[in-house]
DNA sequence: GTAAAGTAGTTTATAATATAAACCAAATAA
DNA sequence: TTATTTGGTTTATATTATAAACTACTTTAC
């Protein structure tokens, strides 16, 4: 009856980095701070989950001199992504 | 630009339970308990929970001469529920 | 009647998760 | 040159979820 929701994806902060990331070419890691209110040690975290999960890509480079580190959802990513929202579907289309 | 979810709804058994019971006049522990496909101490601790937000009201009776205990949403619950809705919406209505 | 199995839960211990706070290295500003 | 800022990472702690053990019965089978 209910659908297990994918637990990657039901943390606020990484949905909201999916959601950001699903809209876009790609963002950085301040863009995504600002977008999300998070903070750097919570982001860094959830980032770092979101791609060993394979959900999206870092690629860490510099802009000018300083350190940029740019995510980019991937294939897998967008696929999680529509999976969560057609579970949630399923729990919220009942009101 | 993105709302909080209610960290009392943002768990899947919690908000299971409140979606099957925003469609019922009321519901008890082994209803719920087969339609989640909770463990009993899971559910039993979910709907405590649930109880002390006041999102739900709690009533323990008899059936024949079995223990009964019977959940039944509340006003708040309706409008907490309907506010993570709006919020999940501001997260998956961007893809 | 009593032992075994089932019902309807609760409590407790532990694992998983999220988050904040402290930290670090390099760059820029004063 | 010593702050201060930027762009993070690491670590410690709080929160949450879950399973397992337990309680208090009731029903069934012998």
């Amino acid at each position: 009856m209910f659908k297990e929701l994918d637990p990657l994806l039901h943390s606020q902060l990484r949905l909201a980095v999916m959601s950001l990331l699903i809209g876009v070419e790609e963002a950085d890691f301040v863009f995504l701070k600002e977008k999300t209110g998070a903070t750097s040690g919570n982001l860094s975290v959830q980032i770092d989950k979101l791609n060993e999960a394979g959900y999206i890509s870092v690629t860490k480079t510099f802009k000018g001199k300083m350190p940029c580190t740019i995510c980019k959802i991937t294939k897998n990513g967008i696929l999680a992504f529509d999976n969560y929202v057609k579970a949630l579907q399923g729990y919220i289309n009942k009101n």
